[in-house]
DNA sequence: TCTGGGGTCCTAGGACCC
DNA sequence: TCTGGGGTCCTAGGACCC
């Protein structure tokens, strides 16, 4: 058996934790560069707005109406996310945490001792009263119908927040009035075609052949069908797999021409995607660097083009990287376009640990390198930091815009709410 | 004027080898 | 001149997820 807990709009709740008065009201919470919605509470909701919504077509009206929003602050985010994987932890002996808002927990050794609907209230009142975050706990025999106990418990009020799709039949019944785009691993595009089959719902998926899936669809919609049929097919994976690649990239706040901006801006994604990459105990062989004009304007040239710069060793070092994210931009950078978005990305991973000596450098000199960046790296998890490099630009003035951030109420001491 | 960011997996097709 | 068939590896692109 299987519990999915997940936030109800996560971030959009985060936001209201250390703001009652927001209680009740609409809130959107909206993403980098103030571009588009990427969360919304049910008052939001109920005025119209979308996921993806653009924010310049909505702003107007939506402030008229008495909607909130904030700017993303992911640092809120990952804090309150973090805390109740915490809690999450104390409650099951094997969590896996799927994303931001949302953990899988195996629930065979609860079954045995506790009735599963009785845990999964304990489990949502607890978090509700240790973190103030609202959460829904759907159960099932799998990680699908888990997926499907949780779209229940979402839609259905009078659930109180938590389903236990233990028995075949409440499966059955649910699944019946399940749109079959709700379904996890149905997106658009299988959507479509599931539709012109004649195929509305999550049951009726759920009857179809296998071997006919296989052969119009592919053997990931298969999985899915056997999983909604209750037989197992995707396992709790506790503990993170080591990444395969590392992408930062952002939409600048307007576009951009200038190379020495676009040389600043690779070199601040290269140190951060350095830090990630020391996180996890890796080095890598490959920097790519893209760039790309902004497809929506119809009226412009575009250009966009990635290349690829290989390192000899692989390396971690923020200072290797940097060098080559700005090689990598004088190659894929032409005049007279206008930028609205660059990135980097990391590939062909090493584990730290396994380094080869080279011609050049001697064992000292690559141990010296490694403690300077663990060095930064802990400086910068304390309020002393951040340590940049210079090449990172001290005015960023191509970085991103953000002007309805709220404060960073549990990390920084001096964003600590006040109680007066 | 203004449309996010970060991942994984699968598949088809090309290069190369025997 | 004649140019098969099967395997592996890599890459780009598509589809999905949150």
């Amino acid at each position: 058996m299987f519990a999915l807990v997940d936030c109800n709009s996560f971030y959009a709740s985060c936001e209201r934790v250390f703001r009652p008065d927001l209680k009740n009201k609409p809130v959107v919470v909206l993403s980098n560069n103030d571009g588009c919605v990427v969360a919304l509470s049910k008052e939001a909701k109920n005025l119209g707005i979308k996921m993806c919504d653009p924010w310049f077509k909505i702003e107007k009206e939506y402030k008229q109406k008495g909607g909130i929003a904030f700017s993303s602050n992911y640092e809120l985010y990952a804090d309150i996310s973090s805390r109740i994987m915490d809690i999450l932890e104390q409650l099951s002996p094997r969590v896996e945490i799927y994303s931001i808002d949302e953990a899988f927990l195996d629930l065979s050794g609860v079954s045995n001792c506790l009735d599963l609907d009785i845990f999964g209230r304990d489990c949502l009142e607890t978090i509700k009263k240790w973190t103030g975050m609202p959460v829904r706990v759907g159960i099932g025999p799998t990680k699908t119908l888990a997926k499907v106990a949780s779209f229940g418990a979402k839609k259905y009020p009078k659930t109180n927040g938590v389903v236990d799709l233990s028995s075949k039949d409440r499966q059955t019944k649910l699944m019946k009035l399940m749109p079959v785009e709700e379904v996890w691993g149905v997106g658009r595009k299988i959507h479509r075609h599931l539709n012109g089959i004649g195929i509305k719902n999550a049951y009726e998926l759920s009857q179809l052949d296998l071997n006919f899936i296989r052969s119009k669809f592919n053997i990931v919609l298969a999985k899915t069908v056997r999983e909604l049929r209750g037989e197992v097919c995707i396992d709790l994976e506790e503990e993170a797999p080591t990444k395969k690649q590392i992408v930062v990239s952002r939409t600048f706040n307007s576009r951009v021409t200038n190379l020495k901006m676009l040389h600043e801006a690779v070199s601040d994604y290269a140190a951060r995607a350095a830090v990630k990459l020391r996180r996890e105990k890796q080095t890598c062989k490959v920097l790519s660097v893209f760039i790309r004009t902004n497809p929506f304007r119809k009226q412009d040239i575009q250009h966009r083009e990635i290349v690829s710069v290989p390192f000899i060793l692989p390396t971690n070092d923020s200072r290797d990287l940097i060098k080559a994210a700005k090689q990598g931009m004088d190659r894929v950078y032409r005049e007279d376009f206008q930028y609205n978005k660059a990135g980097i990305m990391l590939s062909d991973f090493y584990d730290e640990g396994v380094s080869q000596l080279d011609l050049f450098n001697t064992q000292e000199r690559k141990e010296l390198d490694k403690k300077l960046m663990q060095t930064i790296d802990k400086i910068n998890r304390t309020s002393l930091g951040p340590i940049t490099f210079l090449a990172q630009g001290i005015k960023k003035e191509w970085s991103m815009k953000r002007e309805m951030q709220s404060p960073r109420y549990t990390t920084s001491w001096n964003d600590l709410p006040k109680v007066s």
